[in-house]
DNA sequence: TTCAATAAATGAACATGTTCAATTGTCTTT
DNA sequence: AAAGACAATTGAACATGTTCATTTATTGAA
């Protein structure tokens, strides 16, 4: 058999395990989104992914590792969708806003995948693909940081807070918020982005007001 | 028998399972310390208790319940203690730091626990204990829209912002912060608590500065 | 006290996540 | 092409959370 068949460069074993993972990520992300996560079991995926149950266990460490096996592929491009559509020279409520629009637009697309990623995801993250996951959340921390250091430097913010600490504020009211959206039955993505803004505007302004203090 | 033993004027089966119930909570607690939430079986719990396996189940609907089980005893004194301690005619930020510092110096005693305990807690809040413990995250929020609304009215705090959103923002950061000083392998309170003190300075204070936009 | 009614407790049986020794498939070397 | 080395796959066996039909204990009425 020619060996010129679907793969680039790859051997036939790397070909076969490329196979098996696409197989294993797509029964997966089907079964979670059709039954839900806890009610989808492993030997489900392993036989409508056609492969042997112990194989799922070569590919993701455990039933949680499933979630973010599926899940980092998506979070790189919604990144890279959200990062470029940051818009520059205006507020830091509206670049805040866009960098998050994409999303609350793909969550809400699936908000029950979601809960259960946001569940599992919350503490303890050993794994295979959690290490990825973390390296995700964290270039989205950085590039809050960057946004805050920018309106630091032009002057739309007073210096002196430190930025890391504000990204992380930010970062912190972020998630609060989508657990609550998620809260309801069917988010709706306005909502949602709509009271997100509030909450940033809020930090921005303060509680104290304008007199400063 | 002369059934004046230790109950109050509970009957017999009452006194029995009252007992059987902090029986079941001792054991499953002193467990999850020794040894982990995951790595505990809850055939040890029984056996530990002294009662059947299925017993376990007859006092919380699964293990996760376990958790609140044991918890929201604790959960009750600590915010007693909690809501005592916020000094009157003083910053927010002060109040805010009081509020929450007995619940980190309860926490840094017990981090294993604790995050166990925000682990299994952030979602999907089922159980027969899960409610009572949710009442007492409601009426923490309560006492914080109550501080924010305290402080407008007599001017330390701008009006405009709703209370309500202030207050679960405050509780959001909270959260956020405590997730964050758990991460680390031995939590110091001073640690915990000087940092959640900066961030609510922050929030108070606002990003734009005392230019006011 | 005796008996029926009810509540509580029990643990065997089941469901499902995970492991690992055995097997199969692929690659490299000669 | 054959053989040996290595990687990947397999599924039976195991561990543990949960259910539920059966048994036991308690109560109130006769």
């Amino acid at each position: 058999m020619s060996e010129s068949e679907i793969g680039a460069g790859m051997g036939r074993r790397e070909r076969n395990k490329a196979d098996k993972l696409r197989r294993i990520k797509e029964a997966a992300y089907r079964l979670f989104s059709e039954k839900g996560y806890d009610q989808t079991t492993t030997r489900e995926i392993s036989a409508d992914a056609g492969v042997a149950l112990g194989t799922i266990f070569t590919y993701a460490s455990d039933k949680r590792d499933l979630l973010f096996l599926i899940f980092n592929d998506r979070q790189d491009e919604m990144r890279r969708v959200s990062f470029a559509a940051i818009p520059e020279d205006t507020s830091l409520a509206d670049q805040l806003e866009a960098l998050f629009t994409p999303f609350y637009y793909h969550f809400a697309a699936e908000p029950d995948f979601t809960r259960y990623l946001l569940r599992e995801l919350t503490f303890f993250t050993d794994g295979v693909q959690a290490p990825r996951f973390q390296e995700g959340r964290l270039s989205i921390v950085k590039r809050i940081r960057e946004l805050v250091e920018d309106a630091v430097a032009d002057g739309r913010l007073a210096p002196g807070n430190p930025p890391q600490v504000v990204a992380e504020m930010v970062f912190g009211l972020y998630q609060s918020e989508l657990r609550r959206w998620l809260s309801e039955e069917t988010p709706a993505v306005n909502d949602g982005l709509h009271r997100l803004r509030t909450v940033f505007e809020i930090l921005i302004a303060g509680l104290a007001g304008p007199k400063g203090e």
